[in-house]
DNA sequence: TTGTATGCGTTATCAT
DNA sequence: ATGATAACGCATACAA
């Protein structure tokens, strides 16, 4: 093994005389290309361990194979989950995978966009940051022709394929769960105003109530940022009313988890107190005490529809078609545990 | 805005009847360059929404501003959140991320090394899968002259600058604590046989018996895989023994959760007749019943100093120094709550 | 202050 | 079956 550094093809086809353009072949295995050459240059690239070099690749193909994934927090349970998932079947298609976050921040997604937007990626995914009502980034990346992809956290402001749940739906089967269950003070510990996925569960939630006969309560309905010490003042205000709920449908697990921990230092008992149902069906759910009732979202598919719905994309991009804006609805299912049963 | 497509210098250049030359000085604002024909380029590159392009630019300085990270799982609990500090800090050095998972396969994790290698980072962080116990792949990435830095799931066998901290001390705090807390038959519920850092634990696992005078009895050390089926099976064998034992030091909260649940399924209580300390301090430990005893670590600095010690390096590299393999060894804390404190 | 020419590593289109 | 050469988009040493 010789050539210390970086070796090239250049350096193959100097020593062995023959031009670049016969190494470029033989190294990729192509026709009109004599047996002998393509073994001299076959085993002088592993004596030298040649590495094509994917910059140049890059440049000549003007593409990366390498997918953008933007989310708003990677330790995010539901996020590093999809993300695990994105990865293996990104992987899976040879492609690679760049990762951002914008931490909830709108300044730091769109900053991130733009990154991606120089020609690093050959197509983007995006779960949107909690503060983001503008769209003119993304729009800004699909006029620079980058194909784009909504999961979970979607705007119909930008025309693009999305992956998503009947949020909606699931959320009034979790409320009509618990009214089922005798419940009759249902309280929405909400995520931020403007979350999209937060406002279909309302609808949701809301929808339930109203067949079920129920009034909404405006004071029963309160936003949270997703921290510990917001959800647990939330949890005190709530039981702290003059009609305090009886039950709780929680926006994310995480919030769940916080209310129900929170709850139990109160002294209240959860479920025959305070019935608690919320949304992602974290593998704690299962464990924690009580377990807790959640609407589980098939986290697996949404990777790989994601990048499906991408790739689908990026190809037909390069023969000049365009994708409907497809919408991918995954079921979503309750998974009933004891928080939500009382005994 | 006319020009549809991608635009370049060049389209620029000839527009504004100057050579590319001028409009790439013009671009990076460097000095000699004429005011007005500064302002000229400058205008035109934005109505014409001019973008460098990345892959060209990759090329020239043959160095990409891109990181790769390849960890075990991205949805484990640490991983995901030193990911997440990886990327700020990255991020805030003006690199890129780009991910791998391993699957704790060796074979993917030399899969994902050999991808990193043909020149698409510019170095690379891993922590290693729990099957690698070569490190062919690793020294080949070093002799093509791409910096890598280890952190938690490290090795000795390769000569590179770690983030870790001391496992060995830190179990043998935590044991210190079940000893003094009047626990007598201490079990360990332990990772893979040949991941470092659980082989470790197990020696400050050691270490605390012998220095209180107790027996190791090789039956109370049990592997396990990081699945909660496994872990169960562990944790009944425990329960089934003739000496069953009275406590568990468990190497990560994923497993001490599953554990505790399982115990507390079979009508045991923990912290009174089983204490149970474990790694990691997920969030969780504190909302979980009982609370979590467990060894929290700096999980920000791994982060942080990941992207510090390997950012050195390439920096170092560039005007062809080296880095000597320095360890990063981060304190531990020990949190104390319900699941080791007898009431 | 600006232009010319060359190189970065590879593929691809012509020839031969 | 192989070789020259022109791209890809940009930076830069050297001229002017």
């Amino acid at each position: 093994m010789m050539k210390s550094g970086k070796v090239t093809i250049k350096d193959i086809a100097r020593h062995l005389n023959v031009s670049t353009a016969t190494v470029s072949r033989a190294l990729r295995d192509m026709h009109d290309i004599h047996p002998d050459t393509k073994k001299a240059v076959l085993d002088l690239a592993k004596e030298w361990d040649y590495q094509p070099n994917q910059m140049a690749l890059n440049l000549v193909k003007s593409k990366t194979k390498t997918l953008g994934v933007i989310v708003p927090n990677l330790n995010y349970y539901f996020f590093s989950e999809v993300l695990s998932h994105i990865e293996d079947a990104a992987h899976a298609e040879g492609y690679s995978v760049l990762i951002g976050q914008s931490k909830e921040s709108f300044d730091r997604e769109k900053n991130n966009v733009e990154d991606l937007m120089h020609g690093q990626v050959d197509g983007v995914i995006i779960s949107l940051s909690r503060e983001t009502t503008e769209v003119e980034h993304l729009q800004h990346l699909q006029r620079r022709g980058i194909p784009l992809v909504f999961f979970d956290r979607h705007t119909d402001l930008v025309e693009a394929p999305s992956v998503i749940v009947d949020n909606r739906k699931a959320a009034k089967n979790a409320v009509d769960h618990l009214i089922e269950n005798g419940y009759k003070r249902i309280a929405y510990l909400a995520g931020p105003t403007n979350l999209l996925i937060s406002n279909q569960r309302l609808m949701g939630y809301q929808d339930a109530l109203r067949e079920a006969g129920f009034d909404f309560f405006a004071h029963h309905l309160l936003h949270n940022d997703f921290t510990p010490e917001k959800t647990c003042a939330n949890v005190k205000a709530l039981l702290d009313m003059a009609d305090p709920p009886d039950a709780l449908l929680c926006v994310s697990d995480r919030i769940a988890f916080t209310a129900i921990h929170f709850i139990k230092t109160s002294g209240r008992k959860v479920p025959d107190d305070v019935g608690v149902v919320s949304f992602n069906d974290d593998p704690m759910c299962a464990l924690f005490t009580p377990s807790l009732t959640s609407v589980a979202q098939p986290i697996s598919d949404f990777g790989k529809q994601t990048v499906q719905l991408l790739l689908r994309q990026i190809k037909l991009q390069q023969i000049g078609e365009a994708l409907p804006p497809e919408t991918v609805v995954l079921p979503t299912e309750l998974k009933i545990r004891e928080s939500s049963v009382r005994r």
